[in-house]
Formats: structure tokens, C-alpha cells, sequence
RNA sequence: UCCUCAGUAGCUCAAUGGUAGAGCAUUCGGCUGUUAACCGGAGGGUUGUAGGUUCGAGUCCUACCUGAGGAGCCA
């Protein structure tokens, strides 16, 4: 008989099954002994009575503890008693091997402790549940750009010289000399757009911040389309109808997932293009209009945007922020230059921005003197400037932080949480 | 770098300056339908580290270490 999953096992109702996976928990009474079993699928309730496995096998399942490996064999039985609608009659085990105690037990933790153990605490079912929604997230949003006339073409994780500052950026040994883990693949997005057309890339990203916030991590994953032709408007009009498609896909694939996290889905389904566009200059206004002491010319800090959030159902766009505040490609407002082409969407109930981009200036002329006022070593950049040279045309591109957007999706505090391993600041373990 | 809070059993937490305790986990026993099962017994402690005050410190003071929350920072 070839083995099955938990989450296949309705197909086998009536029938014999055999499942391989881990001990979630046990619960015995007297001559009745009952065992969760998870697979990595999903969970189910393996019950073994003394009358129908026998005196040998129903003593040895009771020396089984919390993660031990086993193979079992049983009857599919449908019980409305049961979570998944489904338990297992056992008919007989085979144990793999007995588990040392366990350290994660059912009842609460601290988060250090978590922490320290997030290699075991991925066995959890809300750890379990949080990372399938990444996964969806990474898969519908590729699903959505691959569709879409776009080319995956992902830039180098090692970098040469310093291209926006060195201060938030990890250096490392490259033989006699050094590189730097990307912060971004934008600039290399932007050659590849104009060899392809429509591209994007996606990897993790490398930030040296001393960010010590919920929503920070010093190594993350982002996918960044860049797409030549393109100006603020279409950049803003694909970045909706992707976060669109993102949450579609999760509601419809995830649905079990975001019930086990409490997520209050009817917030989600509200997520339709277009999104709201609200004007930099508008949204300075608007944050002291709710008595917040803001100046134009400011960048907004995490509570400025949860205040921002407060107006909206949706995700919406502050776009054109001043110049001075964003990077030095950024492309000049035609009709404002003090502002550039520059736009953040925003995650609402407080999540704040997931997304971040703009118009890339096009200018050969206008890009070298923005180098310069930047300070930025004009040789590592001759071949960036060679991309205004050669056929230089107006695009436009942008990142989203795929922890960022899990967190909101999940309805979950904290970023650390969406990602497997988590790297922030001051814990590099395990 | 700054501010706030915390560190006691493997874990989550109690303990008025006066005998360090509970639940979970582990272990032994009981129970034929349990749902973070339940009931009974057992083992398990250099109270983060180093000083200090005191007849007496888990508790008060000082320094340090570790962690968490936040700020700054975040193309």
C-alpha cells in the first residue's frame, strides 16, 4: 500500500491508509489510546484500542512521547468529534524512533524561547499555517507576473563597491577584496529591463539597520518587477493588481490556514484595484489635521503610518514624496520637481508600507548630477550611466517585501514570524 | 546609541525583607471516546553574573550580561 497525507486521506474514507509523520500529541484512557498524528500536511487523530491492535502493540504506542517518528497503518473513519472531519482506526505502527523530551510543549512560550528554537518551532500549527500563506504569497505573485508578459531574471545577491552608501550595507570578504550583500536588485532591474522589456527579480535582500521594530529584518525577500516605458501610473496600476491577485489566491487557497490564525478575512476580501492615491503633500496635511506635529520634508515613521492606515480599508498609495528624502534615481515631478516620482504603498490596520518604488530618472545628464550631490563613487556607476546612454527610455519599477506583505495577509504582530529563519539585528540563531 | 520592562525547575509563571511553590513537560500508576483530556504519586533549583546593605536578600542598592518592547535609523 503506498503511503498517503493527512490532507489527502478523505479520498480513502472506508479504507486502509498508511500515514508516516510525527507525534502532535497523546491522550490515553486505560485500554483507548489516542494519538495526533501530523505529516506536514495537516493533523488527524490516530485512535489504537487494546482489542483491536493487541497487547505488544498497544504497549509499545504508549511509550510513544511528544515528535516521535512513526509509520502508521488504519482505517479511514469519518467523525464529526474529529478537527478534520476524519481519524484513523489503528490497525498497525511501526515507531521510527522514540523522541528525547520534547522541549516545545502544548502550553505557552516566550518568544526567546521560541526563538532559540524556531528549527523545532516550525513544527507548530500557527508557524505551520503563517508560512504556507508565505508560500502562496511567493507563488501567486510570480504566478501573476509570469502571466503577465514578465521575464524572472534575478540580479546578484554579491555586489561590487558601494552603490547607494555602505552604512546599511553587509560587507563581505571577496577573495583579496570586498563585496556587499544587495540591499536591492533594483539597479540591476533596470538593465535587464531594458534587454527584456517587463522583468522581475526575486531573492533575499541585506539590510546593516540598527531597525530593532516589528517589522524589520536585517535579511529578507523581495520581488521587484521593473518595467521599461513605464511611468508612476502604470508602475502604481501593476502594483495593485498584483497585491489584488495576492490576497484573491490566499483567500481561495489559504482559507484553512487564515481560519487557524483568526484572520478577519472579510477585511481581505474588501481588497480590490483601484487603491486610493493620496498625494505626499496631502497626507502631511492630513496627519496634522489628526493632530500629529509632521513638516513637509519628513519621512513617515511607523506610527505616522499606522495613523495614515486609520483612513483607509485598503491598501492605498502615498506617491511623489520629496525629493530629499528618496533615493537619488529617483525621477523629478514634471509639474513639482521638489517632489519626485516616487510611491509607497501602504498595508491597512497599521501594517504600513509593503511596497516601495517609482519612475527611475531616465536623463544621463540629470542621473550624473545626482550621483555627484549624493557623494556616490561615479566610476562604480559608469555602467548604471551606461544605461542612459544607450537608448535610454522612461521606466519605472518596484519591491515588495514578501514578510511584510505575509504579516498583513496573516494578521500577525511581527515580521519575524513570516520567514523561516529569521535574521534581525542582535539573532543570527539557528 | 537612547528610553522602558524582564531574567526563579526543561517551559510558562507565583512567592509582604523571614521554610523557594504551582501548572505543563518527564517518570510511575488509574481510566474504552479523549479534544492543550482527566485523577493520584515521584524526580527536578548555585533564583542571569559580580559586589554591597541587612540578624536575615528571589525580593533593596550598584555595575555588568542576556532578552523583549519602543525610539532613532529604514535606497
Amino acid at each position: 500500500m503506498a503511503p498517503t497525507t493527512i490532507s489527502e486521506i478523505h479520498r480513502l474514507e472506508g479504507q486502509e491508509a498508511h500515514l508516516r509523520g510525527w507525534v502532535y500529541n497523546t491522550r490515553s484512557s486505560g485500554k483507548l489510546q489516542f494519538i495526533l498524528v501530523r505529516d506536514g500536511s495537516g493533523v488527524i487523530q490516530a485512535v489504537a484500542s487494546l482489542k483491536n491492535v493487541g497487547e505488544e502493540l498497544f504497549q509499545e504506542l504508549g511509550r510513544l512521547t511528544q515528535e516521535s517518528s512513526l509509520e502508521v497503518w488504519g482505517m479511514v473513519k469519518a467523525d464529526p468529534r474529529a478537527p478534520g472531519g476524519f481519524e484513523l482506526s489503528i490497525t498497525r505502527a511501526k515507531i521510527v524512533q522514540i523522541a528525547q523530551e520534547y522541549p516545545i510543549s502544548p502550553k505557552e512560550h516566550g518568544i526567546e524561547f521560541l526563538l532559540d528554537h524556531r528549527h523545532l518551532w516550525l513544527r507548530s500549527s500557527l508557524q505551520h499555517a503563517i508560512l504556507r500563506v508565505r508560500a502562496e504569497v511567493i507563488r501567486s505573485a510570480r504566478e501573476y507576473l509570469d502571466d503577465h508578459g514578465f521575464l524572472n531574471m534575478d540580479t546578484p545577491i554579491l555586489t561590487p563597491a558601494a552603490c547607494e552608501g555602505t552604512t546599511t550595507l553587509f560587507q563581505v570578504e571577496y577573495f583579496e577584496e570586498f563585496s556587499f550583500l544587495t540591499q536591492s536588485g533594483q539597479l540591476y532591474n533596470e538593465a535587464t529591463a531594458a534587454a527584456f522589456g517587463k522583468v522581475y527579480s526575486f531573492g533575499p535582500t541585506f539590510r546593516a539597520e540598527k531597525s530593532k521594530t516589528r517589522r524589520h529584518l536585517t535579511e529578507f525577500w523581495m520581488l521587484e518587477p521593473e518595467v521599461a516605458y513605464a511611468g508612476l501610473n502604470d508602475i502604481m496600476e501593476l502594483e495593485e493588481k498584483l497585491i489584488e491577485h495576492i490576497v484573491g489566491r490566499v483567500l481561495e487557497r489559504r482559507a484553512e490556514e487564515l481560519k487557524r490564525l483568526e484572520r478577519d478575512t472579510s477585511k481581505l476580501e474588501k481588497v480590490k484595484a483601484p487603491f486610493p492615491r493620496l498625494h505626499y503633500a496631502d497626507a502631511v496635511k492630513r496627519l496634522n489635521e489628526k493632530g500629529v506635529d509632521f513638516q513637509w520634508g519628513g519621512d513617515f515613521g511607523a506610527p505616522d503610518e499606522a495613523v495614515l492606515t486609520e483612513d483607509y480599508e485598503t491598501p492605498f498609495f502615498v506617491h511623489r514624496f520629496p525629493s530629499q528624502i528618496k533615493a537619488f534615481y529617483m525621477e523629478p515631478d514634471p509639474a513639482d520637481p521638489k517632489h519626485c516620482l516616487s510611491v509607497d504603498c501602504l498595508a491597512p490596520e497599521g501594517y504600513g508600507e509593503i511596497v516601495g518604488g517609482g519612475q527611475r530618472i531616465a536623463d544621463y545628464d540629470l542621473l550624473l548630477e545626482r550621483i555627484r550631490e549624493h557623494k556616490l563613487p561615479e566610476e562604480a556607476f559608469e555602467w548604471y550611466l551606461d544605461l542612459r546612454r544607450y537608448g535610454s527610455v522612461p521606466h519605472s519599477g518596484f519591491g515588495i517585501g514578501v514578510e511584510r506583505t505575509t504579516a498583513w495577509l496573516c494578521g500577525i504582530e511581527h515580521v519575524r514570524e513570516c520567514i523561516p529563519f529569521p535574521r534581525t539585528i542582535y539573532r543570527m540563531k539557528p
